[in-house]
DNA sequence: GCTGTAAGACTTACAACGTAAGGGAGCCGA
DNA sequence: TCGGCTCCCTTACGTTGTAAGTCTTACAGC
């Protein structure tokens, strides 16, 4: 049923010219196919089996490259940051970053990861899942980390204003409910019973502006809110501390 | 090897008295029981057959009382929100909530939510695979809401809010990293090279405390910092709305 | 060209998962 | 006493990641 039995079973000279053009694969390619299978099925889709196919081969061919499956997530994690650093031209801390103006590029920083994020959403599930950034993503908190740095904030305000912006260093926040559709007027009213401040929310936003369906959830503009609220906060206590 | 099939092994006088005193389950029970296992043997250890086993029954005859597994899940979510609700006192409005109060409230709400998130650390992953909240995470939300409402917020900063405190709401963030240890010395020198900003913040951090070991992450501390962050952004727009 | 060797693809097989399908025990109303 | 309903048990299937072992192919040295 795969494309790959169907060329199997299909037009194939003998078993041994099959096997003369038998695939040569490699990590980087193996990574490679794999966030593009993530990024057309999605992440529940991205099975060995399924990889394999994709790759024309079986599936135990590809822990001759790669050890398990969790060095696969680990590694199309590390291609997604990859993609970020040429998003945002580099890691580096741009050369002028000062107290002046700290903020605003880190904003921009933050920003651009969000963009490479939007492209693979899968991502940051696998980052919720799996523990320890790799190398690409380490370089990116370090980029994060010298922006602030370059501001003129002590160790001690980067480290909890790093906590306190949370996955928002990585560009995404955890979207609420995906399911996309807005509450239908019945639900609504059964919300009403139920949850009568949210009802009240939700029946005004929805008066407001009746086409964002739910398309008022996790928004760019809320996310840029919150990170604006965050940054706020921080340079705040930057500026106290450089009074100090 | 299970408890249970010793049990079965051992000393029982017939198949018929073991018919005899055969268990009686309950959706409340299953649940009950779900939450127990999560909490000694982690998320990943709930799967039907332990929990089964738990129950001193077989796997199948649990789906007469939960329809499947994602079931369970929502399942031990709205058990833990209960938990939620006693342990702040009911999700209704404090009488007294006002604009001049209504951040201390808040912040008491949401850390009381997380004490006992604590308590169920695997809860929060369930939430994010999930994506609707069941009857009681809606209703803790509208306490959220009924409270910003009572500080004289209006519902489109409300909103806004609500996106940008995320999963505070709930009373916890992703962990960025659980796994415990503090960097050592060698690992540190590593990296260094790699990224040498937030190498630096981790030696400082070190010397500083060098007890903290990796504790330094996610304390109550860090999440009341990011938290009081956003409320502060927060009011100052209240406050600016109040203006106008 | 021939052959030995190592890399890497293939085959087979297993344990664990969620769960569909159907069997049968026990209880309850008639 | 009997029919039927509830609900637990048994068996079995498809899917997952992956351990173990076989076989092919490419290439080095002769």
């Amino acid at each position: 049923m795969s494309s790959r039995s169907a060329e199997r079973a299909g037009a194939q000279p003998t078993r041994r010219a099959a096997r003369t053009e038998r695939t040569r694969l490699s990590r980087d390619g193996v990574l490679q196919t794999a966030v593009r299978l993530a990024d057309r099925d999605g992440l529940d889709a991205l099975t060995m089996r399924a990889l394999a196919d994709d790759l024309g081969v079986e599936a135990m061919s590809i822990y001759h490259h790669l050890p398990n499956k969790n060095a696969i997530l680990d590694g199309v994690v590390e291609v997604v940051f990859a993609e970020v650093e040429s998003e945002v031209g580099g890691f580096g801390v741009p050369p002028t970053t000062d107290a002046a103006n700290w903020a605003p590029a880190l904003r921009e920083r933050i920003l651009g990861a969000r963009r490479v994020l939007l492209r693979h959403p899968w991502a940051p599930w696998i980052m919720n899942a799996r523990g320890a950034p790799g190398p690409n993503a380490m370089r990116h908190i370090d980029g994060v980390v010298g922006i602030m740095r370059a501001g003129g904030m002590s160790f001690d305000l980067i480290h909890h204003s790093l906590h306190a912006i949370g996955s928002r260093v990585y560009g995404y926040v955890q979207e609420l409910s995906d399911d996309g559709d807005a509450p239908a007027p019945a639900q609504l009213e059964q919300l009403a019973g139920l949850a009568p401040n949210l009802a009240a929310m939700l029946a005004e936003v929805a008066h407001d502006d009746p086409d964002s369906t739910l398309g008022w959830c996790d928004d760019q503009t809320e996310f840029e809110f919150g990170l604006d609220l965050l940054l706020e906060g921080i340079e705040r206590r930057r500026a106290a501390e450089a009074r100090d």
